[in-house]
DNA sequence: GTCTATATGCGGATAGAC
DNA sequence: GTCTATCCGCATATAGAC
């Protein structure tokens, strides 16, 4: 992860990731037979170890939200400022993920399905979120869900990526939540 | 610029650009002593091509705008929604882009200064221009300047990822019109 | 101004000993 | 499981002819 935050993916040498770890390249190459095998495995640590609300089981994945009922809006946007607070303690992870995820807009990058999946993924279960509280008379049927939905990944990727080239100008935790507070106000009904 | 846009700079190879021109390696190498200043060739000529409002000298900068005197709110916010319509016209080059924003992250970047520079610039004129309306009675005293300029920056970076990695389901323009209207209605004073 | 030829280095990956 | 030795390809860049 440190290697991919400096250098991001192609750039990245996996010899001075083993040298980093005790290991020459041929020693690191037996866990890892290959570089992209390291970083779909590194994208998979990274994702199990994001945080979760207390009462959400320690397995519950992207792909449960996305495929099981949709969550009360509510819960949503305590779940995305709990991420977004937690990413401000970890600059090196979240370097490398603002990396590996620009990166992997190229053709035949080994991650792109990786982000093509998971930020599809995002969009269908906060928009779906969104959806039911307008059924349910909770969420402004003015609003648009899919549009509200991409703002929100949009804001938080790029708040990321703005916040790492100015660490001092852009506050990540509070910036996002005069966001979100300003939003609440046009989505909920009062 | 097309090479850019798919590997990057760092993956992009020189040899490539210089036989997509009819070239060999050394020919290209005339014009561009290295590889780096070919790269800050393509970023300053980006720079000048960037669409300007009627009223709008075609040479005056960004630097101008940082350092002049603050612009009409309603100026910022048209100049930034002409650029976000123009550059769904260009897929390929806010790609380039948005993969060279993020590479430049990394230590050594020869990219580094001009996007830090640029993203500086940027912030402190838009924050300038809020500044100047809050004095003068047009902007809501209650919002932060500093933080709704990084917003900004940060919804045009982040919906254009999005849009990059979606396009089908992300509507660049539209989006970030919704956005724009909705922080129009917080930020002025009807 | 553009070429051929070449120097030099680093990348990922493999063979095979221990 | 970890190593040494090595293969092979591609990168930037330079030298020097035309």
């Amino acid at each position: 992860m440190r290697v991919f935050a400096r250098d991001g993916y192609s750039n990245a040498s996996i010899a001075e990731v083993a040298s980093n770890v005790g290991l020459t390249l041929p020693g690191l190459l037996h866990y890892f037979p290959s570089k992209t095998d390291m970083l779909l495995a590194v994208l998979e640590v990274r994702d199990q170890r994001s945080p979760r609300l207390p009462d959400c089981p320690q397995d519950y994945t992207l792909e449960d939200a996305a495929a099981g009922p949709p969550l009360p809006w509510s819960q949503v946007v305590d779940q995305l400022r709990l991420v977004n607070r937690a990413n401000a303690e970890i600059p090196g992870v979240i370097r490398a993920f603002s990396l590996l995820n620009a990166e992997s807009l190229g053709e035949d990058h080994p991650a792109q399905e990786w982000f093509h999946q998971r930020s599809g993924l995002m969009l269908q279960y906060i928009a779906h979120s969104l959806r039911h509280g307008q059924e349910s008379g909770e969420i402004n049927p003015a609003i648009d869900p899919d549009q509200i939905a991409a703002e929100l990944i949009a804001m938080m990727d790029g708040l990321q990526l703005l916040w790492l080239r100015h660490p001092d100008k852009v506050e990540l935790g509070s910036y996002f939540e005069s966001y979100l507070q300003r939003l609440q106000q046009a989505v909920q009904i009062t």
